[in-house]
DNA sequence: TTGTAAGCGTTATCAC
DNA sequence: GTGATAACGCTTACAA
């Protein structure tokens, strides 16, 4: 009604028109002539065929002067589907999470979904709260940056059949397809870097251990340690318990105070790596003269600092657009096979590597 | 049905229930012996009165035990309301969003709300799409943060009575409400503490004059200027046309190889600060020791540079919490006044700023 | 090819 | 105080 009324203000030939969320799919099937049935049906693509051709281009027609847009709401309630995704991740703060959130977000508009953000702070309760919510808006699916090893999460996910895709993790024995980067053969790229350099005594500040990239980058120094034949000294392994910048302060300098002492450090990430920064300067020793420093993720902004971190990269917004292709996927066929993409590393060597000192 | 059985699976004893949304307001009423409109009066808060206490206890119970949640969903088609937030910014990889939008999401969450990001690219075109997407979702407001001074899209939001509430920048003649920082104070702060040093070539790189804090930092750089009896000559302004590193780059040679000469710049914000950076590296020259360099927004990592940058500092996450309660308030009652909020800069004075060369 | 009718899960408006 | 009923806007068997 309203919806006739605005169109018969305007002048038959002004188009296109103004999309009008109050024009309903009855008033398009009105001023067509039409049952909404047959409207529905050309207006979907999917069922466009079953109607014919004339009448098609008629409702198509009447539908854009009138600026009809489908109420999402009511197509959600009716087909079950919400055209939205839950994305789970740490804190948006961390400047690794945007361009994969921008991935994610860009990737899933090509097929008209949306993503919902929630940030958990690494928090067990404030997970389980978000996640909780988001199942009452009944997301389609979830992109998952933030699980744990074991999470029960992903145990009710997985019981409940709903799509789930992990970002830079994995987690055991749920078969969830996954996209990360090859962590070990990164680690293995700035161990090789360093020992070319001539460092000998390489420390590692290894990430949380119960969380995926943690462990697989501390496996991975191991194992390309032992490939360049050098003995990994337990003393100059330090365990971080959190993705932070006070934590990598907090262990660069028991490295570098209660330590057998180290001319490189690698750290399990960026924020690690600049919390290093923070301790070499508070103890006065100069990166990279004294000790080199090499980062992972490449966050952006990390080439702005001084020194410039070197640092293993990846490329974050491809990680998003490759988890909304999972996730959809798997929301339009739940058996497809889940992939596990490995996306290759690359060590951006900057600033703050350099030769070991005398 | 599977409700029932899902239930009858379960031990009596066995609580609280994890949440499963393929319970529904009939399956709770049906367990509770009641008709499915008292079940709903009895769990939704607002109408919880008109039944009786003991019944509605019993209600909740059920719903609690059978792990009822409801279809935000279904709802939303009956009250019209999404509970939904459009939030539409430039780029949530410009470090400056992401604090702002967990602000937003944060306050709006404790009203059972949730956002929809929306990244424009500063594109109109972009800006369109997205904002007819988050119409054909039945957002409930908007969050602006990407608005230029004039704009068909807030004309149109004015005109269908939609929530707006705009941060960071502002518009004439709707009547919006908006949170922002006071620019015109801020630049001030920068001027005032540059001569104090004994600045008295002081250059402004002024963001684009389209958008709000492009102009207002402007005219707060003028007035200040004029304020310390410095006047500002024309050929120290230059105009960046987006706020962006290549830009600052740009804007920062110009003014140091075309120029008159200048030791000290106030960028209109971080990035093209960051920008000067890049341009005075590649010029050979020294910040802070040749030229002083002063941003704007204390972006999250900015003090992480070397030099630190000086920067006009606000509360990012509060502009966040606030925008979200404003648009709270407009979607509760659409006539409240539209409060329009100012937050107080605070001058960070780190290492990019010194006295002028002799 | 098109129309009919039912229903997705909720809530608002009536009666009782 | 509680129950019956309709409706939000759309899709989809099924019937014609």
């Amino acid at each position: 009604m309203g919806a006739l009324a605005a169109a018969m203000r305007r002048s038959e030939r002004d188009t296109p028109m103004r999309p009008d969320p109050s024009v309903t799919l009855k008033d398009v099937a009105a001023a067509a002539g039409v049952h909404p049935a047959t409207a529905s049906r050309a207006l979907n693509p999917q069922t466009r065929l079953l109607v014919s051709p004339g009448t098609a281009r008629r409702i198509l027609a009447v539908a854009d002067s009138l600026g009809y847009r489908p109420n999402a709401v009511a197509r959600s309630l009716r087909t079950r589907r919400s055209h939205t995704v839950g994305v789970l991740i740490p804190d948006l703060k961390n400047p690794l999470f945007p361009p994969i959130v921008r991935g994610i977000e860009d990737r899933l508009a090509e097929d008209g979904y949306v993503a919902l953000i929630g940030n958990t702070d690494s928090d067990d309760e404030r997970e389980r709260l978000v996640f909780d919510l988001m199942r009452a808006r009944h997301v389609d699916g979830f992109v998952m940056a933030t699980a744990h090893l074991r999470s029960r999460l992903l145990a009710e996910a997985a019981a409940a059949r709903i799509p789930v895709v992990l970002v830079n993790r994995h987690a055991e024995g749920y078969g969830f397809p996954a996209v990360s980067v090859d962590n070990e053969r990164g680690i293995a790229l700035a161990v090789a870097h360093l020992a070319a350099l001539g460092h000998r005594r390489i420390a590692h500040i290894a990430g949380p251990q119960d969380v995926s990239t943690g462990l697989s980058r501390y496996r991975g120094f191991c194992t390309a340690m032992a490939a360049h034949g050098i003995p990994v000294d337990p003393a100059l392994v330090v365990r971080a318990f959190a993705y932070s910048i006070e934590e990598g302060d907090r262990c660069c300098r028991e490295l570098l105070t209660a330590g057998p002492g180290c001319t490189a450090v690698v750290a399990g990430n960026d924020m690690l790596a600049v919390g290093c920064y923070t301790a070499l300067e508070a103890l006065g020793r100069e990166c990279p003269a004294e000790i080199s420093v090499v980062g992972f993720n490449d966050m952006p902004f990390i080439d702005k600092l001084r020194p410039p971190l070197t640092s293993v990269s990846f490329p974050h917004y491809q990680v998003g657009t490759e988890a909304g292709r999972l996730v959809l996927g798997q929301i339009g066929a739940r058996n497809e096979r889940p992939e596990v993409l490995y996306l290759p590393p690359e060590l951006k060597v900057r600033g703050s590597t350099a030769p070991p000192p005398q």
